[in-house]
DNA sequence: ATACTTTGTTTAGCCAATCGACAAACTAAC
DNA sequence: GTTAGTTTGTCGATTGGCTAAACAAAGTAT
C-alpha cells in the first residue's frame, strides 16, 4: 500500500514545514512565516497555535515594526524534549543528551578496555541511564536513542558486521529498546556522522555532500538531494574499500588495494611505527604503538619524517576524494573523525591532489571542508536521528 | 518557496497513482485499483472518469468475475500521446519515435561525417522532423524530445563539454525548443541510458541501480532510491574517471590510471591493434583501425588472443565495478552500449572478479545485468525523460 | 427462483486550505 | 495630537477533495 493523499496528508506537511521554519528562521513572525512557506495567513495562525499548544513553539516578546503593528515573534522551544546521541568506538563509548537543536546538554566518555558483547553493552546501557536521569523536566522527555557503530549494520538495527569490535549479528537496537522502551536508531558510524554534519555541521547548506570518516579504517556517508543514501540492504558507503591500486596489497574485505590502506590511521600508524624517532618515543612514553597524539606532537615540533608521513596522507586522501567528486559531483566534502586533527599538515598536499586531479567541471563549485562539529560529529548524528525520528514517526505534528 | 500542501497537490498525488496503478497493473479494475492503492472506490472511480475524460484510459471489455457482477477492465491508453528520444554518438545519431508506454513505433539512424556543430543540429532536426511526421494522430500528439549526449550537460541542456565530439557550450535545448516548439530534455548519454533500463528495461524491481555504459569511454547513471541521482550541478556520474591505478597513465582529464583506459574500447582497441592477426584483418577489411565487429567475430572464430584482450576488459570492468558495488551496495548493476556485444568473452572473467573482490554483504542481493535493452537504452531512456516531464510537469493531471 | 457477491455510483458529511473582511496595534506625517 | 496608512493576526464563509455508507446494477451458486 502506497502513501495516498488526504486532509490529514496535507496538515502533516504544512505543519511540519511551517515548524522546520520556525526552526531555521526563529525568531519569526506569523506573517513571516506565511510569506516565506506560501501558506494563507490564516493556514499559519492556526498551525502555530496548535505547535504552541503543544509546545514545540513559544511567543517570545513583540518584535520590531516597519510601520504597523509589532509582530509576535516566535521561537522553536528546542528544550520541549531530549535525545541521546552514542558514538560507540573500538576502545571507549562517548554519549550524550543533546535538545531537540542538537544542542549537547550532558555528555560522559567511558573507556572500554573489553569487546565482550555483554560487558559493552552493560557499561553503554548505564551511559544511556546517567544521561536519561540528567534530563531536565520537559514536555516530551527523552524522545529517543541513536547510536552509530564502526560496523555494518542492516535495516532492524542489527550489527551484522563489526571487525573492529569483533562482533557478529548483534541485535543491538532490539537489546536497548527492550532496555529503556525508547525509539531507537542503530546506523553505521559515519553515516551517522554524515547525518550530524548534515543537519547541525558544516553541511547545512548543501543538498549533496560526502562525509569522510578518517580514523583507524575509512568510511563514508552519502547526502543526495537532501537525503541521506542507504543501499539495497541498508549498508552503502564502504567507499573505504574500493581500490585505488589494481594490484595493490591484500586488503581483510577481499579487494586489492583499498583505499583506507593507504589513507587512514591504520596507514599512518604502520608507516610510523618504523621511524626511528617515533620508536625512541614510544619507549620513553611506555606505549605499544603510535597514536595521533604523539605523531601530531611530533609534528607540531618540527619533525619532518612524521610532517612527510601526514602529507602522503593527505595525497592519498586527495585521491581518494578525487575519485568521489568525479562519481558524485557533490557541492561539499567534509572531513571528519580523528585524522582532522591532523589538519594543519594533510592540509595542503590534499587540496593540491585534488586540484591537480579532479575533473575541472566537478570543481567549479566544489568545498572541501573539515568536520564542523569535530570529534562530535556522530554523537550529534546519532542524537539527530532520534529527533527526525520523532518528528516523522511520531503523531506529535498530526494530531 | 516550498511546496506546500492542499487540495490540489493531494489530487495530483492520488491522481498519478491511479494512472501509475493502471499503467502497471493493466488489464485492471477500479475496484482492484482502490484495493492496490488503498484509496475509496468512490474517489478511484471519479480519478479514473477523468483520466478517461482525457484519453490517458480506456475501457476494454468486462473481466472475468470471482462471484458477483464483472468487473470493467481498464488500460492505460498508451498511444494517447508519444515522445521523440534521440542518442546522439560521434558517429551517427539514432533517433525513435515512442508510444508513452516506450514501445518503439519508428526509428531512423543517420551516420555522422562530421563534427560540426551547424551541420550535425541540421541532420539531428530533420531526422526529428520526419519522425514528428510520422506519429499518428493521437490526443495529445508528440509530447516532448528527449536527447542523450556522450558529454557533460548542465542544468539548462546546454553542452558544456563533448570531448569526443569536440563541442563546447552549445545550448541544444534551447535550440531544439526554438525548432520544434516542444519541451526538450538533454542529458548525459549515460544517465538517459539508465533511466531507459530503469523505466522500461533489466531495472524496472530495483529502487537502487547503477547502469554503466561501456563505449569509446565509461560513463555510469545511478538511480538511488527510485531516483536519478543527478550531481550539484547536474553532472554526476564520471565514474569511468574514477582512478583505479594510483601512478597509472596520464588520462586526458587530468587524472591518473582512470577506469576508462583500462576498460573501455578505448583501451581495447589500442592493444587489439597491435596483435598480428588483427593487423592482417585490417589490411584485409581495408579498415583503419579495429571495431567491435571485427574483433567479436575474431573471437567467435576461437582467436585466442582476442579472446584474451576480452578476457582482460572483463577483469577491469570488475575492478571497477567492484568499487561502484562498495560504494553503492546497489540491488542491480547493469551493462549497457557496445561492449555488451562482447558478453560472452568478457562475462566470467567480470562475475569472477566482482565475487572474489567486492563486500560479502554486499554481492548478498546483487544481480550484474546485462541491459535489456540492448542499444536502445539511450534512445528509450531519453523518449523516458520527456514522457515523465509530461506527466509531471505539464497539467494534464491536475485539471 | 432465491440468496449471496462483487462492482461501480451516488449522497452526505468532514476536514483543511483559501480568501476577504476586520479589529488591533503601531508609525509617520501634518 | 490627530489622522492616514501599514502591518499583524483572527474570524467566518466558501471551496474542493476524500471517506463512509447506502444503493443500484450485474453477476454466480444452489
Amino acid at each position: 500500500m502506497t502513501v495516498t493523499g488526504d486532509q490529514h496528508l496535507v496538515k502533516q506537511i504544512n505543519k511540519s514545514l511551517v515548524l522546520e521554519t520556525i526552526r531555521w528562521h526563529s525568531p519569526i513572525s506569523r506573517a513571516q512565516v506565511s510569506q516565506v512557506t506560501g501558506l494563507n495567513k490564516g493556514t499559519v495562525s492556526s498551525l502555530v497555535n496548535e505547535l504552541i499548544q503543544s509546545d514545540l513553539v513559544r511567543e517570545t516578546g513583540p518584535g520590531q515594526s516597519s510601520g504597523g503593528r509589532k509582530p509576535l515573534m516566535l521561537l522553536f522551544h528546542h528544550l520541549a524534549g531530549y535525545a541521546i546521541g552514542v558514538d560507540l568506538r573500538v576502545d571507549s563509548i562517548s554519549a550524550v543528551l543533546t535538545d531537540l537543536q542538537g544542542n549537547i546538554i550532558e555528555r560522559t566518555e567511558q573507556p572500554l578496555q573489553t569487546n565482550d558483547v555483554e560487558k559493552v553493552c552493560s557499561i553503554l546501557k548505564d551511559a544511556i541511564h546517567s544521561l536519561i536521569a540528567k534530563a531536565p523536566e520537559s514536555a516530551y522527555g527523552v524522545v529517543g536513542i541513536g547510536v552509530g557503530v564502526p560496523g555494518i549494520v542492516d535495516e532492524n538495527g542489527t550489527i551484522l558486521f563489526a571487525p573492529n569490535l569483533k562482533w557478529q549479528n548483534v541485535p543491538l537496537q532490539h537489546v536497548l529498546a527492550a532496555e529503556f522502551q525508547l525509539p531507537v536508531v542503530i546506523d553505521n558510524e559515519a553515516r551517522t556522522g554524515a547525518q550530524g554534519e548534515k543537519q547541525f555541521g558544516a553541511g547545512q547548506e548543501s543538498s549533496n555532500l560526502v562525509y569522510i570518516s578518517v580514523g583507524h579504517g575509512i568510511g563514508t556517508g552519502v547526502v543526495m538531494n537532501k537525503e541521506l543514501y542507504k543501499g539495497s540492504r541498508g549498508f552503502s558507503g564502504e567507499a573505504g574499500h574500493f581500490s585505488i591500486e589494481t594490484n595493490g596489497e591484500l586488503c581483510s574485505c577481499g579487494n586489492r588495494g583499498c583505499w583506507e590502506l593507504y589513507a587512514s590511521e591504520k596507514a599512518l600508524f604502520r608507516q610510523a611505527a618504523r621511524l626511528t624517532e617515533v620508536q625512541q618515543q614510544l619507549r620513553q612514553t611506555g606505549k605499544d604503538s603510535p597514536d595521533m597524539e604523539l605523531l601530531v606532537s611530533l609534528a607540531a615540533n618540527g619533525n619532518a619524517a612524521v610532517i612527510g608521513l601526514f602529507q602522503q596522507i593527505g595525497m592519498y586522501l586527495g585521491i581518494g576524494i578525487t575519485n568521489l567528486i568525479n562519481i558524485f559531483n557533490p557541492e561539499s566534502i567534509i572531513l571528519g573523525n580523528r585524522m582532522t586533527i591532523a589538519q594543519p599538515w594533510i592540509q595542503e598536499t590534499l587540496f593540491h591532489t585534488v586540484a591537480e586531479r579532479a575533473l575541472p567541471y566537478h570543481q567549479q563549485q566544489l568545498q572541501i571542508l573539515f568536520s564542523q562539529l569535530g570529534m562530535d560529529s556522530t554523537v550529534v548524528g546519532a542524537a539527530s536521528f532520534a529527533i527526525s525520528q520523532f518528528f516523522t514517526r511520531t503523531k506529535v505534528l498530526v494530531d
